[in-house]
DNA sequence: ATTATCTATAGATCTATAGATAATGC
DNA sequence: ATTATCTATAGATCTATAGATAATGC
């Protein structure tokens, strides 16, 4: 009882925020806007809700949910390409949203603030069962054996992340081809095909 | 006589705001304080900068001189392997100090909202600078010819800067063996050597 | 009776701007 | 006299917290 009025609170002032923040800019937007819509009181907001930084933290897991359903949908034998689709389709239909993209810069901020990119990995559970699936592919051959799967696996995901901040203010093409055009240059890099590898080794920390 | 007094309080005003950015946090500190350390009042921080950010604009501003120099003192024929240790030695002896790393998510955010990534090139100094240089590097078959050279350039640049602010939050290794690694994994790909080149195309906008 | 949820509100800080001061230009 | 630089300050907004209310547990 208690429970469900907090939670259906909780839930009221999380989507009045998502508006505000689409509608006015993440930082521009007053809170006071926000209790409004959401019919409580300005405090009540930060009861729920430390910063304006964990509702966007919620917007990310939430994001992660179609991306997390597909994933387990698939086999962990998987081909990475077939893993590269999952990724790219199901996060362009997510972010991809009109009203959606402009918050994708502050959400980049506090992904990098707030997860622990590069360690502690099975917080984050879109970046753990990509990771899965690289190592099973670098068993299978399929990724260079020159840098440790989970470390590529990650770049690859700061790589979709980072672009995805970029298209969000300048969205210059639809944002499927973007993450598409990014996945071929982490795979098949800016080298020109049959030139030697260059020499710079990937220092692990 | 009234300019240079401008210079002087405007210079007073950046360095005191770097100074408390980098003992509070971007978001954390008071402009009060940063007043105080300049030995001006609150409202001479915004008569000379609008916003935070544009300290930080200044700051992002500031450390591209050292790579825009050593790049300029290269011939424009030089390999694009001599462009890559240019940019990430000066780069990384800039925001390598210890106490300016913890700015790097902040100014990648600034960098993100107030440039403008994929257009106007000429705008931002270094990305005109690299961009020249991966347009020769293209010419004389340094590069994939799959992707155009200034697309590549660009990219290049928003690895490089999201993988300073991913290391500026969690500093697993010195930031010249990131940028070093995160340059041989744009240049060489994950795909292992040999591999047949994958499929997805890059769509140009 | 105790605790969780939420409100009211005090005090801190920011944003916007009217006005003071001193340099510049006529 | 006009303009640029800076200060003082009003009003807006945020942050922190004391207290009200209503559900829970004994």
């Amino acid at each position: 009882m208690r429970d469900r009025q907090r939670e259906e609170t909780r839930k009221k002032l999380y989507h009045a925020a998502i508006e505000i923040f689409c509608r006015d800019g993440v930082s521009n937007c007053r809170i006071e806007d926000i209790a409004l819509k959401a019919e409580v009181s300005r405090a009540a907001f930060y009861f729920h809700f430390p910063s304006k930084d964990d509702v966007l933290l919620e917007l990310l897991r939430e994001a992660e949910h179609p991306t997390i359903d597909a994933l387990n949908a698939m086999p962990l034998d998987a081909a990475i390409e077939t893993v590269f689709e999952t990724v790219i389709s199901t996060t362009a239909d997510f972010w991809g949203a009109a009203d959606r993209s402009r918050l994708l810069v502050d959400v980049f901020g506090v992904s990098m603030r707030r997860t622990t990119i590069l360690a502690d990995r099975e917080a984050e559970v879109v970046r753990a069962a990509v990771g899965r699936r690289f190592e099973k592919a670098a068993e299978r051959g399929e990724l260079s054996p020159m840098i440790p799967p989970e470390v590529l696996s990650d770049f690859y995901l700061l790589n979709i992340f980072a672009a995805m901040a970029s298209w969000g203010v300048q969205p210059i093409m639809p944002l499927k081809d973007m993450l598409a055009g990014v996945t071929h240059l982490f795979m098949n890099g800016a080298k020109p095909p049959g030139a030697a590898m260059t020499a710079v080794p990937f220092q692990k920390g």
